[in-house]
DNA sequence: GTTGAGCGTT
């Protein structure tokens, strides 16, 4: 396919960008915040209905309304939109979506067979719900299951149901709870940045930047290497960042969970970045300061 | 090559 350019504005009637989209006709978000930092989406005035209407986007890629993109100029969107009115409104809407709206979360699957694989529970827990994924945990080296998994659905109403009874399983009795890392949903920390737990090797910082531009703003994305499993994300904004902590979130097929970064004990190395000797001799400082003290003092 | 309460390679 030739290379092929959408136009692109921040409002209708200024002068459109030409962005480049990719070789199956999409655009990916990235190429368009390369060009309007901060975009989360876009949307365009539908010629038949004079409405505008949003553009699909899924996993950072935005997908062309009706497999073409057409000669329409596109506007870009913004997750805050103009300024401090807006501003009220999206803190407004993230505490909506975090009291009010019932999200599902992934569920433990305890008690199952040695055999029992992935597409059993699929096909199992499919029999109540639409399910978006499943895992049977097993030990890395011998592949051998560990006996027990996680699933999640995609209503409330069907985690509801699938908590409240047992469940047979390949001929073994099994329940299904709400994991304990999901217990006590973290507290105040305003904090920009975020913890993205149970990441797998091959997410890369862009896959992440294009999967959370679509909440807010991302400045940062920081993964450790060698590979660590985990990574941390920073919002432009903290409302952003906080509404997320405690989400179970699917990020190329895997379920990541997001906390606070630093949720524990503060970064010593944060606190005192110059300290005298180095942060080798901070830390050693620090380790005894607490094998001093009674628990009570810490 | 085993097992049977638990908690996902922070």
């Amino acid at each position: 396919m030739s290379e092929l350019y959408i136009r692109v504005a921040e409002e209708e009637n200024e002068e459109p960008m030409e962005i480049p989209s990719e070789d199956d006709g999409t655009v990916l978000l990235s190429s368009v915040a390369a060009q309007f930092p901060g975009a989360c989406g876009l949307r365009y005035r539908n010629p038949e209905t004079q409405c505008m209407r949003g553009v699909r986007l899924v996993e950072g890629v935005l997908h062309p309304p009706e497999n073409d993109w057409g000669n329409l100029v596109y506007i870009v969107n913004y997750p805050k939109d103009n300024k401090r009115k807006m501003e009220e409104i999206d803190a407004a809407t993230v505490v909506k979506i975090k009291r009010g709206f019932q999200k599902t979360s992934d569920l433990i699957v305890l008690g199952l067979p040695w055999k029992t694989t992935e597409q059993d529970l699929k096909d199992y827990f499919s029999t109540f719900g639409e399910v978006i994924m499943v895992q049977v945990k097993r030990d890395a080296k011998t592949g051998n299951s560990k006996g027990f998994g996680f699933v999640r659905f995609t209503d409330y109403e069907t985690q509801t149901k699938v908590i409240a009874q047992r469940h047979m399983i390949d001929g073994r009795w099994c329940d299904c709870k709400l994991p304990n890392s999901k217990a006590c949903p973290d507290e105040p920390m305003r904090s920009r940045k975020i913890f993205v737990g149970r990441c797998t090797e091959d997410m890369t910082t862009d896959d992440l930047r294009q999967y959370f531009m679509q909440y807010g703003e991302v400045t940062d994305v920081f993964i450790p290497k060698p590979f660590r499993a985990f990574a941390f994300v920073t919002f432009a904004d903290d409302q952003v960042a906080q509404a997320l902590c405690g989400e179970d979130l699917i990020i190329k097929g895997v379920s990541v969970h997001i906390s606070n970064a630093e949720p524990k004990h503060n970064n010593i190395h944060q606190l005192f970045p110059n300290f005298p000797g180095g942060s080798a001799s901070l830390a050693a400082m620090f380790d005894r300061s607490q094998y001093h003290f009674p628990s009570s003092h810490v």
